[in-house]
DNA sequence: AAACGCGTCTCATGATGCGGGACACAAGAT
DNA sequence: ATCTTGTGTCCCGCATCATGAGACGCGTTT
Protein backbone atom coordinates (compact mmCIF):
# COMPACT_ATOMS: atom_id res chain seq x y z
CA UNK A 1 0.00 0.00 0.00
CA UNK A 2 2.76 2.66 1.44
CA UNK A 3 5.70 2.41 -0.14
CA UNK A 4 6.73 3.64 3.86
CA UNK A 5 8.80 1.96 6.42
CA UNK A 6 8.75 -1.97 7.45
CA UNK A 7 10.75 -2.82 4.56
CA UNK A 8 11.05 -6.72 4.32
CA UNK A 9 9.57 -9.43 5.97
CA UNK A 10 5.89 -9.16 5.43
CA UNK A 11 4.98 -8.46 1.81
CA UNK A 12 2.80 -11.54 1.63
CA UNK A 13 0.79 -10.45 4.39
CA UNK A 14 0.24 -6.56 3.39
CA UNK A 15 -1.05 -7.94 0.14
CA UNK A 16 -3.65 -9.80 1.70
CA UNK A 17 -4.25 -7.04 4.18
CA UNK A 18 -4.83 -5.01 0.88
CA UNK A 19 -6.95 -7.57 -0.59
CA UNK A 20 -9.06 -6.95 2.39
CA UNK A 21 -8.81 -3.31 2.51
CA UNK A 22 -10.34 -3.54 -0.97
CA UNK A 23 -13.87 -3.67 0.40
CA UNK A 24 -13.50 -0.38 2.08
CA UNK A 25 -14.13 1.55 -1.29
CA UNK A 26 -15.50 -1.24 -3.50
CA UNK A 27 -18.91 -2.44 -3.43
CA UNK A 28 -19.91 -5.19 -1.43
CA UNK A 29 -18.92 -8.05 -3.64
CA UNK A 30 -15.87 -8.24 -6.10
CA UNK A 31 -14.44 -10.53 -7.96
CA UNK A 32 -10.96 -11.97 -8.23
CA UNK A 33 -10.34 -10.19 -11.23
CA UNK A 34 -11.65 -7.01 -9.34
CA UNK A 35 -9.29 -7.90 -6.64
CA UNK A 36 -6.16 -8.23 -8.55
CA UNK A 37 -7.13 -4.62 -10.31
CA UNK A 38 -7.49 -2.87 -7.16
CA UNK A 39 -4.35 -4.24 -5.27
CA UNK A 40 -2.37 -4.05 -8.57
CA UNK A 41 -1.05 -8.06 -7.80
CA UNK A 42 -1.20 -10.39 -10.54
CA UNK A 43 -4.07 -12.53 -10.72
CA UNK A 44 -2.39 -15.17 -9.60
CA UNK A 45 -1.46 -13.92 -6.63
CA UNK A 46 -4.51 -12.63 -5.66
CA UNK A 47 -6.53 -15.46 -6.78
CA UNK A 48 -4.58 -17.41 -4.49
CA UNK A 49 -4.47 -14.94 -1.01
CA UNK A 50 -7.92 -14.74 -1.64
CA UNK A 51 -8.58 -18.33 -1.58
CA UNK A 52 -6.29 -18.41 1.96
CA UNK A 53 -8.53 -15.57 3.41
CA UNK A 54 -11.31 -17.86 2.21
CA UNK A 55 -9.83 -21.14 3.88
CA UNK A 56 -9.72 -19.14 7.40
CA UNK A 57 -13.12 -17.59 7.01
CA UNK A 58 -12.14 -13.76 6.32
CA UNK A 59 -13.57 -13.39 3.30
CA UNK A 60 -16.47 -15.73 1.49
CA UNK A 61 -17.20 -16.57 -1.87
CA UNK A 62 -20.38 -16.88 -3.94
CA UNK A 63 -21.19 -19.96 -5.03
CA UNK A 64 -22.88 -18.58 -8.49
CA UNK A 65 -21.16 -16.03 -8.90
CA UNK A 66 -17.49 -16.72 -7.32
CA UNK A 67 -17.16 -13.47 -6.19
CA UNK A 68 -15.93 -12.39 -3.00
CA UNK A 69 -17.10 -10.69 0.39
CA UNK A 70 -16.29 -10.33 3.39
CA UNK A 71 -16.42 -13.59 5.62
CA UNK A 72 -17.70 -14.27 9.09
CA UNK A 73 -14.30 -13.96 10.72
CA UNK A 74 -14.34 -10.27 9.56
CA UNK A 75 -17.80 -10.34 11.17
CA UNK A 76 -16.78 -11.98 13.98
CA UNK A 77 -13.89 -10.46 15.61
CA UNK A 78 -15.11 -7.16 13.89
CA UNK A 79 -18.20 -7.46 16.80
CA UNK A 80 -15.76 -8.56 18.93
CA UNK A 81 -13.17 -5.06 18.60
CA UNK A 82 -16.51 -3.35 18.49
CA UNK A 83 -17.83 -4.63 21.87
CA UNK A 84 -14.16 -5.12 23.68
CA UNK A 85 -13.84 -1.37 23.09
CA UNK A 86 -17.24 -0.76 24.61
CA UNK A 87 -19.20 0.90 21.54
CA UNK A 88 -22.42 -0.95 21.61
CA UNK A 89 -23.09 1.14 24.95
CA UNK A 90 -22.89 4.71 23.29
CA UNK A 91 -25.79 4.05 20.29
CA UNK A 92 -28.51 5.11 22.65
CA UNK A 93 -26.31 8.47 23.72
CA UNK A 94 -25.39 9.30 19.99
CA UNK A 95 -29.30 8.70 19.22
CA UNK A 96 -30.42 11.31 22.11
CA UNK A 97 -27.70 13.79 20.96
CA UNK A 98 -28.87 14.03 17.55
CA UNK A 99 -32.48 14.42 18.31
CA UNK A 100 -31.76 17.30 20.78
CA UNK A 101 -29.82 18.85 17.97
CA UNK A 102 -31.52 17.95 14.92
CA UNK A 103 -28.43 16.70 13.61
CA UNK A 104 -26.88 13.95 11.66
CA UNK A 105 -24.58 12.49 14.19
CA UNK A 106 -20.89 10.55 13.42
CA UNK A 107 -18.61 8.86 15.82
CA UNK A 108 -15.14 8.45 13.84
CA UNK A 109 -11.68 6.82 14.85
CA UNK A 110 -8.26 7.54 13.16
CA UNK A 111 -7.50 4.79 11.15
CA UNK A 112 -3.60 5.94 8.97
CA UNK A 113 -4.71 9.19 6.75
CA UNK A 114 -7.93 8.60 7.00
CA UNK A 115 -11.41 9.38 10.02
CA UNK A 116 -13.60 6.14 9.88
CA UNK A 117 -17.50 6.47 11.02
CA UNK A 118 -17.93 3.84 13.28
CA UNK A 119 -21.37 4.55 14.40
CA UNK A 120 -23.21 6.94 12.00
CA UNK A 121 -26.85 8.01 11.47
CA UNK A 122 -27.56 8.76 7.74
CA UNK A 123 -28.16 8.35 4.54
CA UNK A 124 -25.86 11.11 2.49
CA UNK A 125 -22.93 9.90 0.87
CA UNK A 126 -20.86 11.75 3.65
CA UNK A 127 -21.75 10.63 6.63
CA UNK A 128 -22.47 7.04 8.09
CA UNK A 129 -20.93 3.84 9.54
CA UNK A 130 -18.19 2.27 7.91
CA UNK A 131 -16.93 5.39 5.74
CA UNK A 132 -13.53 6.86 5.47
CA UNK A 133 -13.23 10.59 5.39
CA UNK A 134 -9.73 12.65 4.85
CA UNK A 135 -8.69 14.07 7.45
CA UNK A 136 -7.71 17.52 6.28
CA UNK A 137 -11.19 18.38 5.15
CA UNK A 138 -13.43 17.23 8.18
CA UNK A 139 -14.10 18.09 11.71
CA UNK A 140 -13.90 14.66 12.64
CA UNK A 141 -10.23 14.90 10.84
CA UNK A 142 -9.44 18.32 12.71
CA UNK A 143 -10.02 16.64 15.94
CA UNK A 144 -8.40 13.45 15.56
CA UNK A 145 -5.09 15.34 13.90
CA UNK A 146 -5.41 18.49 16.86
CA UNK A 147 -4.84 15.46 19.78
CA UNK A 148 -3.05 13.02 17.18
CA UNK A 149 -0.66 10.46 19.85
CA UNK A 150 2.82 11.19 19.20
CA UNK A 151 4.21 9.39 15.58
CA UNK A 152 1.02 10.43 14.12
CA UNK A 153 0.85 14.37 14.32
CA UNK A 154 2.92 14.55 11.30
CA UNK A 155 0.91 16.87 8.56
CA UNK A 156 3.23 15.88 5.96
CA UNK A 157 2.48 12.30 5.85
CA UNK A 158 -0.93 12.82 4.57
CA UNK A 159 0.22 13.71 1.32
CA UNK A 160 -0.68 16.48 -0.62
CA UNK A 161 -4.14 18.00 0.67
CA UNK A 162 -6.97 17.12 -1.91
CA UNK A 163 -9.23 20.12 -2.29
CA UNK A 164 -12.90 18.87 -1.93
CA UNK A 165 -14.75 22.30 -2.64
CA UNK A 166 -13.14 25.37 -2.98
CA UNK A 167 -13.27 26.11 1.09
CA UNK A 168 -11.05 23.20 1.97
CA UNK A 169 -7.65 24.09 3.11
CA UNK A 170 -5.27 22.66 0.78
CA UNK A 171 -1.96 24.41 2.54
CA UNK A 172 -0.47 22.83 5.31
CA UNK A 173 0.23 25.73 6.85
CA UNK A 174 -3.35 27.32 6.76
CA UNK A 175 -4.00 23.35 8.41
CA UNK A 176 -1.48 24.13 10.69
CA UNK A 177 -3.11 26.77 12.02
CA UNK A 178 -6.17 25.84 11.64
CA UNK A 179 -5.41 23.03 13.66
CA UNK A 180 -4.18 24.91 16.52
CA UNK A 181 -7.37 27.01 16.62
CA UNK A 182 -9.19 23.94 17.69
CA UNK A 183 -6.84 22.63 20.52
CA UNK A 184 -7.27 26.28 21.72
CA UNK A 185 -11.42 26.28 21.61
CA UNK A 186 -11.74 22.41 21.89
CA UNK A 187 -13.87 22.13 18.90
CA UNK A 188 -13.54 21.40 15.20
CA UNK A 189 -15.54 23.11 12.52
CA UNK A 190 -16.04 22.44 8.65
CA UNK A 191 -17.75 25.35 7.23
CA UNK A 192 -18.62 23.41 3.62
CA UNK A 193 -14.69 22.12 3.16
CA UNK A 194 -15.79 18.59 2.14
CA UNK A 195 -19.43 19.58 0.22
CA UNK A 196 -21.29 22.58 -0.24
CA UNK A 197 -23.82 23.26 2.04
CA UNK A 198 -22.92 21.58 4.86
CA UNK A 199 -21.64 22.43 8.32
CA UNK A 200 -20.21 19.97 10.96
CA UNK A 201 -18.94 20.60 14.63
CA UNK A 202 -16.74 18.04 16.34
CA UNK A 203 -15.45 17.70 19.73
CA UNK A 204 -12.90 14.68 21.07
CA UNK A 205 -14.06 11.50 23.26
CA UNK A 206 -10.89 10.71 25.29
CA UNK A 207 -10.67 7.37 26.75
CA UNK A 208 -8.96 5.75 30.02
CA UNK A 209 -5.45 7.51 29.24
CA UNK A 210 -6.64 10.53 28.57
CA UNK A 211 -5.95 10.41 25.26
CA UNK A 212 -8.00 11.32 22.09
CA UNK A 213 -9.30 7.80 20.91
CA UNK A 214 -12.32 8.95 19.14
CA UNK A 215 -14.15 12.14 17.08
CA UNK A 216 -17.95 12.97 17.78
CA UNK A 217 -19.68 15.38 15.11
CA UNK A 218 -23.05 17.25 14.64
CA UNK A 219 -23.94 18.03 10.39
CA UNK A 220 -26.29 19.86 9.49
CA UNK A 221 -26.65 22.89 6.99
CA UNK A 222 -25.64 26.57 7.95
CA UNK A 223 -29.39 27.90 8.67
CA UNK A 224 -29.69 24.84 11.45
CA UNK A 225 -25.83 25.63 12.48
CA UNK A 226 -26.37 29.20 12.61
CA UNK A 227 -22.90 31.03 13.73
CA UNK A 228 -25.13 32.14 17.04
CA UNK A 229 -25.86 28.65 17.98
CA UNK A 230 -22.75 27.09 17.64
CA UNK A 231 -21.60 27.48 21.14
CA UNK A 232 -24.83 25.97 21.86
CA UNK A 233 -23.74 22.97 19.62
CA UNK A 234 -20.25 22.42 20.96
CA UNK A 235 -21.75 22.45 24.72
CA UNK A 236 -24.59 19.92 23.72
CA UNK A 237 -21.50 17.81 21.46
CA UNK A 238 -18.93 18.39 24.31
CA UNK A 239 -21.42 17.07 26.69
CA UNK A 240 -22.44 14.05 24.94
CA UNK A 241 -18.38 13.22 24.27
CA UNK A 242 -18.57 13.67 27.98
CA UNK A 243 -21.07 11.32 28.67
CA UNK A 244 -19.43 8.91 26.11
CA UNK A 245 -16.10 9.01 27.86
CA UNK A 246 -17.96 7.66 31.10
CA UNK A 247 -19.90 5.10 28.99
CA UNK A 248 -16.25 3.77 27.24
CA UNK A 249 -14.90 3.47 31.00
CA UNK A 250 -17.56 1.29 32.78
CA UNK A 251 -16.96 -1.96 32.65
CA UNK A 252 -19.42 -4.48 31.21
CA UNK A 253 -22.67 -3.93 32.29
CA UNK A 254 -25.89 -5.66 30.11
CA UNK A 255 -29.45 -6.40 30.29
CA UNK A 256 -31.32 -9.56 28.51
CA UNK A 257 -32.93 -7.12 26.20
CA UNK A 258 -29.99 -4.55 25.42
CA UNK A 259 -29.46 -4.87 22.08
CA UNK A 260 -27.18 -2.02 21.10
CA UNK B 1 -4.98 -23.74 12.39
CA UNK B 2 -6.25 -26.46 10.51
CA UNK B 3 -3.78 -28.45 9.00
CA UNK B 4 -6.16 -29.40 5.97
CA UNK B 5 -5.95 -28.81 2.25
CA UNK B 6 -3.91 -25.67 0.95
CA UNK B 7 -0.78 -27.07 0.96
CA UNK B 8 1.67 -23.87 0.00
CA UNK B 9 1.71 -20.71 -1.07
CA UNK B 10 0.16 -19.01 1.82
CA UNK B 11 1.90 -19.86 5.27
CA UNK B 12 2.53 -16.21 5.97
CA UNK B 13 -1.14 -15.31 5.59
CA UNK B 14 -2.29 -18.32 7.24
CA UNK B 15 0.12 -17.49 10.11
CA UNK B 16 -0.73 -13.98 10.51
CA UNK B 17 -4.71 -14.35 10.41
CA UNK B 18 -4.06 -17.38 13.07
CA UNK B 19 -2.28 -14.32 15.38
CA UNK B 20 -5.89 -12.15 15.18
CA UNK B 21 -7.45 -15.03 15.91
CA UNK B 22 -5.89 -15.60 19.29
CA UNK B 23 -8.27 -12.56 20.06
CA UNK B 24 -10.76 -14.72 19.45
CA UNK B 25 -10.34 -16.65 23.38
CA UNK B 26 -8.15 -14.64 24.53
CA UNK B 27 -7.90 -11.62 26.52
CA UNK B 28 -8.64 -8.17 24.82
CA UNK B 29 -5.03 -7.45 25.26
CA UNK B 30 -2.40 -9.62 24.65
CA UNK B 31 1.51 -9.27 24.66
CA UNK B 32 4.01 -10.29 21.96
CA UNK B 33 4.88 -13.57 24.31
CA UNK B 34 1.22 -14.62 24.14
CA UNK B 35 0.94 -14.37 20.49
CA UNK B 36 4.11 -16.50 20.36
CA UNK B 37 2.37 -19.29 22.34
CA UNK B 38 -1.10 -19.26 21.20
CA UNK B 39 0.06 -19.40 17.39
CA UNK B 40 2.80 -21.91 18.24
CA UNK B 41 5.29 -19.55 16.51
CA UNK B 42 8.34 -18.48 17.24
CA UNK B 43 8.88 -15.12 19.28
CA UNK B 44 10.27 -13.75 16.21
CA UNK B 45 7.67 -14.69 13.61
CA UNK B 46 4.92 -13.80 15.53
CA UNK B 47 6.59 -10.28 16.60
CA UNK B 48 7.28 -9.69 12.99
CA UNK B 49 3.48 -10.31 11.94
CA UNK B 50 1.94 -8.54 14.99
CA UNK B 51 4.18 -5.63 13.92
CA UNK B 52 3.38 -5.79 10.10
CA UNK B 53 -0.20 -5.81 11.57
CA UNK B 54 -0.31 -2.85 13.60
CA UNK B 55 1.42 -1.39 11.02
CA UNK B 56 -1.98 -2.01 8.93
CA UNK B 57 -4.42 -1.34 11.60
CA UNK B 58 -5.39 -4.34 12.12
CA UNK B 59 -3.61 -4.50 15.51
CA UNK B 60 -2.54 -1.94 18.01
CA UNK B 61 -0.09 -1.42 20.33
CA UNK B 62 -0.28 -0.14 23.74
CA UNK B 63 2.39 2.63 24.15
CA UNK B 64 2.45 1.78 27.84
CA UNK B 65 2.50 -2.07 28.73
CA UNK B 66 3.28 -2.68 24.75
CA UNK B 67 0.52 -5.38 24.26
CA UNK B 68 -1.50 -6.03 21.38
CA UNK B 69 -5.17 -5.44 20.89
CA UNK B 70 -7.33 -5.81 17.49
CA UNK B 71 -7.05 -2.18 15.74
CA UNK B 72 -9.12 0.09 13.78
CA UNK B 73 -9.05 -1.58 10.68
CA UNK B 74 -10.91 -4.66 12.15
CA UNK B 75 -13.36 -2.45 13.96
CA UNK B 76 -14.28 -0.80 10.26
CA UNK B 77 -14.24 -4.07 8.33
CA UNK B 78 -16.21 -5.50 11.26
CA UNK B 79 -18.83 -2.77 10.96
CA UNK B 80 -18.65 -2.39 7.18
CA UNK B 81 -19.51 -6.16 7.08
CA UNK B 82 -21.83 -6.10 9.83
CA UNK B 83 -23.70 -2.85 7.70
CA UNK B 84 -23.60 -5.08 4.39
CA UNK B 85 -24.77 -8.23 5.84
CA UNK B 86 -27.64 -6.25 6.72
CA UNK B 87 -27.59 -7.24 10.28
CA UNK B 88 -27.56 -3.69 12.30
CA UNK B 89 -31.58 -3.34 11.26
CA UNK B 90 -32.11 -6.51 12.67
CA UNK B 91 -31.40 -5.51 16.45
CA UNK B 92 -34.68 -4.13 17.79
CA UNK B 93 -36.31 -6.81 16.25
CA UNK B 94 -34.64 -9.55 18.53
CA UNK B 95 -35.25 -7.21 21.34
CA UNK B 96 -38.86 -7.77 20.93
CA UNK B 97 -38.42 -11.53 20.35
CA UNK B 98 -36.87 -10.96 23.61
CA UNK B 99 -39.19 -8.94 25.43
CA UNK B 100 -42.05 -11.22 24.01
CA UNK B 101 -40.52 -14.75 25.41
CA UNK B 102 -38.69 -13.54 28.16
CA UNK B 103 -36.16 -15.45 26.78
CA UNK B 104 -32.54 -14.36 25.97
CA UNK B 105 -32.19 -13.82 21.85
CA UNK B 106 -28.93 -15.06 20.32
CA UNK B 107 -27.92 -14.47 16.55
CA UNK B 108 -25.52 -16.25 15.22
CA UNK B 109 -23.62 -17.59 11.37
CA UNK B 110 -21.18 -20.25 11.19
CA UNK B 111 -17.77 -20.01 11.06
CA UNK B 112 -15.57 -22.96 10.51
CA UNK B 113 -16.30 -25.68 13.44
CA UNK B 114 -18.34 -23.10 15.68
CA UNK B 115 -21.53 -21.05 15.54
CA UNK B 116 -20.32 -17.43 16.26
CA UNK B 117 -23.25 -15.20 18.30
CA UNK B 118 -23.06 -11.87 16.01
CA UNK B 119 -25.89 -10.38 18.66
CA UNK B 120 -26.79 -11.40 21.68
CA UNK B 121 -28.27 -10.41 24.61
CA UNK B 122 -27.09 -11.53 27.64
CA UNK B 123 -24.52 -11.47 30.43
CA UNK B 124 -24.39 -15.29 30.96
CA UNK B 125 -21.00 -17.26 29.85
CA UNK B 126 -23.09 -19.34 27.23
CA UNK B 127 -24.77 -16.37 25.12
CA UNK B 128 -23.38 -12.86 24.09
CA UNK B 129 -22.08 -11.15 21.26
CA UNK B 130 -18.67 -12.36 20.19
CA UNK B 131 -19.05 -16.19 21.63
CA UNK B 132 -18.22 -18.97 19.61
CA UNK B 133 -20.21 -22.32 20.69
CA UNK B 134 -19.67 -25.37 19.64
CA UNK B 135 -21.71 -26.91 16.40
CA UNK B 136 -22.78 -30.26 18.02
CA UNK B 137 -24.05 -29.40 21.88
CA UNK B 138 -25.69 -25.98 21.12
CA UNK B 139 -29.27 -25.29 19.47
CA UNK B 140 -28.15 -22.63 17.51
CA UNK B 141 -25.33 -25.73 15.91
CA UNK B 142 -27.33 -28.16 15.12
CA UNK B 143 -30.02 -25.85 12.80
CA UNK B 144 -26.21 -24.57 11.04
CA UNK B 145 -25.61 -28.24 10.39
CA UNK B 146 -29.17 -29.34 9.13
CA UNK B 147 -29.14 -27.04 6.25
CA UNK B 148 -25.25 -26.71 5.80
CA UNK B 149 -24.15 -25.40 2.60
CA UNK B 150 -22.38 -28.17 0.48
CA UNK B 151 -19.03 -29.09 1.15
CA UNK B 152 -19.52 -27.99 5.15
CA UNK B 153 -22.28 -30.48 5.86
CA UNK B 154 -19.67 -33.33 6.68
CA UNK B 155 -19.89 -34.30 10.55
CA UNK B 156 -16.55 -36.08 10.51
CA UNK B 157 -14.93 -32.29 10.10
CA UNK B 158 -16.32 -31.30 13.35
CA UNK B 159 -13.55 -33.71 15.19
CA UNK B 160 -14.69 -35.63 18.46
CA UNK B 161 -17.81 -34.24 19.83
CA UNK B 162 -16.51 -32.94 23.43
CA UNK B 163 -19.33 -33.39 26.08
CA UNK B 164 -20.27 -30.76 27.94
CA UNK B 165 -22.46 -32.35 29.84
CA UNK B 166 -23.56 -36.07 30.41
CA UNK B 167 -26.70 -35.19 28.14
CA UNK B 168 -24.34 -33.89 25.50
CA UNK B 169 -24.56 -35.90 21.80
CA UNK B 170 -21.07 -37.46 21.17
CA UNK B 171 -22.06 -40.44 19.24
CA UNK B 172 -21.63 -39.04 15.35
CA UNK B 173 -25.05 -41.90 14.48
CA UNK B 174 -26.81 -40.06 17.62
CA UNK B 175 -25.97 -35.89 15.77
CA UNK B 176 -27.01 -37.52 12.61
CA UNK B 177 -30.33 -38.62 13.69
CA UNK B 178 -30.90 -35.71 15.95
CA UNK B 179 -30.05 -33.36 12.79
CA UNK B 180 -32.51 -35.29 10.77
CA UNK B 181 -35.12 -34.78 13.67
CA UNK B 182 -34.04 -31.08 13.08
CA UNK B 183 -34.64 -30.58 9.87
CA UNK B 184 -37.59 -32.42 9.40
CA UNK B 185 -39.12 -29.99 12.76
CA UNK B 186 -38.24 -27.06 11.42
CA UNK B 187 -36.23 -26.53 14.65
CA UNK B 188 -33.51 -27.62 17.20
CA UNK B 189 -33.70 -28.25 20.51
CA UNK B 190 -31.14 -28.17 23.01
CA UNK B 191 -31.90 -29.20 26.52
CA UNK B 192 -28.88 -29.42 29.01
CA UNK B 193 -26.60 -30.35 26.56
CA UNK B 194 -24.38 -27.45 26.87
CA UNK B 195 -25.65 -26.56 30.40
CA UNK B 196 -27.33 -27.48 33.01
CA UNK B 197 -30.73 -26.23 33.56
CA UNK B 198 -30.22 -24.14 30.13
CA UNK B 199 -33.20 -24.81 27.53
CA UNK B 200 -32.84 -23.37 24.06
CA UNK B 201 -34.58 -23.54 21.01
CA UNK B 202 -33.32 -22.18 17.44
CA UNK B 203 -34.63 -22.01 13.95
CA UNK B 204 -33.22 -21.17 10.50
CA UNK B 205 -32.72 -17.62 9.05
CA UNK B 206 -32.38 -17.75 5.05
CA UNK B 207 -30.65 -15.25 2.90
CA UNK B 208 -31.61 -14.23 -0.96
CA UNK B 209 -31.17 -17.80 -1.89
CA UNK B 210 -32.87 -19.44 0.17
CA UNK B 211 -29.97 -21.05 2.27
CA UNK B 212 -29.42 -21.18 5.86
CA UNK B 213 -26.91 -18.79 6.77
CA UNK B 214 -27.88 -17.48 10.02
CA UNK B 215 -29.69 -19.15 13.20
CA UNK B 216 -31.88 -17.46 15.64
CA UNK B 217 -32.57 -18.77 18.98
CA UNK B 218 -34.21 -18.43 22.14
CA UNK B 219 -32.80 -19.17 25.45
CA UNK B 220 -34.20 -19.85 29.09
CA UNK B 221 -34.94 -22.55 31.80
CA UNK B 222 -37.08 -25.73 31.69
CA UNK B 223 -39.48 -23.88 33.90
CA UNK B 224 -40.12 -21.27 31.14
CA UNK B 225 -39.37 -23.02 27.94
CA UNK B 226 -41.96 -26.32 29.04
CA UNK B 227 -42.34 -28.84 26.98
CA UNK B 228 -46.22 -27.76 26.55
CA UNK B 229 -44.92 -24.42 25.30
CA UNK B 230 -42.18 -25.51 22.92
CA UNK B 231 -44.41 -25.46 19.89
CA UNK B 232 -45.14 -21.52 21.29
CA UNK B 233 -41.69 -20.95 21.70
CA UNK B 234 -41.24 -21.94 18.06
CA UNK B 235 -43.91 -20.54 16.05
CA UNK B 236 -42.48 -16.69 17.76
CA UNK B 237 -38.94 -17.91 16.77
CA UNK B 238 -40.07 -18.84 13.42
CA UNK B 239 -42.21 -15.31 12.97
CA UNK B 240 -38.95 -13.32 14.19
CA UNK B 241 -36.66 -15.21 12.03
CA UNK B 242 -39.13 -14.33 8.44
CA UNK B 243 -39.24 -10.95 9.77
CA UNK B 244 -35.18 -10.98 9.81
CA UNK B 245 -35.57 -12.87 6.41
CA UNK B 246 -37.47 -9.53 5.45
CA UNK B 247 -35.20 -6.99 6.98
CA UNK B 248 -32.31 -8.68 5.79
CA UNK B 249 -33.75 -8.64 2.02
CA UNK B 250 -34.56 -4.77 2.08
CA UNK B 251 -32.54 -2.66 0.49
CA UNK B 252 -31.31 -0.02 2.60
CA UNK B 253 -33.00 2.59 4.44
CA UNK B 254 -32.72 4.28 7.58
CA UNK B 255 -33.59 7.38 9.49
CA UNK B 256 -31.37 9.95 10.83
CA UNK B 257 -31.60 8.84 14.65
CA UNK B 258 -31.67 5.29 13.47
CA UNK B 259 -28.50 4.12 15.66
CA UNK B 260 -28.57 0.05 14.84
C1' DA C 1 -15.84 -18.07 -35.62
C1' DA C 2 -13.02 -15.41 -33.58
C1' DA C 3 -12.01 -12.49 -29.83
C1' DC C 4 -12.48 -11.21 -25.53
C1' DG C 5 -12.93 -11.54 -20.25
C1' DC C 6 -13.06 -14.40 -16.51
C1' DG C 7 -11.83 -18.11 -12.94
C1' DT C 8 -8.70 -21.63 -12.13
C1' DC C 9 -4.41 -24.30 -11.84
C1' DT C 10 0.53 -25.72 -12.49
C1' DC C 11 5.41 -25.06 -11.95
C1' DA C 12 10.34 -23.42 -12.20
C1' DT C 13 12.70 -19.58 -10.16
C1' DG C 14 14.65 -16.58 -6.66
C1' DA C 15 12.98 -13.31 -3.71
C1' DT C 16 11.04 -13.60 0.71
C1' DG C 17 9.89 -14.90 5.20
C1' DC C 18 12.04 -17.79 8.76
C1' DG C 19 13.91 -18.62 13.50
C1' DG C 20 18.21 -19.12 16.11
C1' DG C 21 20.38 -16.18 18.61
C1' DA C 22 21.90 -11.64 20.73
C1' DC C 23 20.84 -7.69 23.39
C1' DA C 24 18.54 -4.71 26.81
C1' DC C 25 15.28 -4.21 30.38
C1' DA C 26 12.31 -5.30 34.27
C1' DA C 27 10.73 -7.94 38.20
C1' DG C 28 11.25 -11.28 41.53
C1' DA C 29 14.13 -14.92 43.98
C1' DT C 30 18.29 -16.28 46.45
C1' DA D 1 23.91 -7.22 45.54
C1' DT D 2 23.65 -11.12 42.13
C1' DC D 3 21.41 -14.44 39.87
C1' DT D 4 17.28 -16.00 37.45
C1' DT D 5 13.39 -15.76 34.65
C1' DG D 6 10.48 -13.50 31.77
C1' DT D 7 9.98 -10.03 28.75
C1' DG D 8 10.30 -6.81 24.05
C1' DT D 9 13.19 -5.94 20.30
C1' DC D 10 16.17 -6.64 16.36
C1' DC D 11 19.86 -8.89 13.02
C1' DC D 12 21.08 -11.84 9.35
C1' DG D 13 22.28 -16.19 6.63
C1' DC D 14 19.77 -20.05 4.80
C1' DA D 15 16.24 -22.49 2.28
C1' DT D 16 11.48 -22.46 2.18
C1' DC D 17 7.85 -20.34 0.46
C1' DA D 18 5.39 -17.03 -2.37
C1' DT D 19 5.61 -15.40 -6.97
C1' DG D 20 3.74 -14.44 -11.81
C1' DA D 21 3.95 -16.09 -16.54
C1' DG D 22 1.46 -18.90 -18.88
C1' DA D 23 -2.01 -22.53 -20.14
C1' DC D 24 -6.63 -24.23 -20.07
C1' DG D 25 -11.75 -24.24 -20.11
C1' DC D 26 -15.72 -21.67 -20.00
C1' DG D 27 -19.07 -18.07 -20.97
C1' DT D 28 -20.36 -13.72 -23.47
C1' DT D 29 -19.65 -10.35 -26.85
C1' DT D 30 -18.32 -8.81 -31.64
Amino acid sequence: MEKNGSPVGTQAVQRAMSVLACFRDGGPMLSASDLARRTELSTSTAHRLARALVSMGFLEQDARTSRYRLGPSMTELGQLSFHQRGLHRVAPELGQLARATSATVDLAIRNGRYAVILIGGSVDPESGTGLRRPLHSTALGKVLLAWAPPGEEDLAALGPLRAQTERTIVDPCDLRAEIERVRKTGYALNDGESSHGIRTLAVPVLDRAEQVRYALAVRSTPEVITDARIGWFAMHARACARALEVLLLSPEERRVTDFG
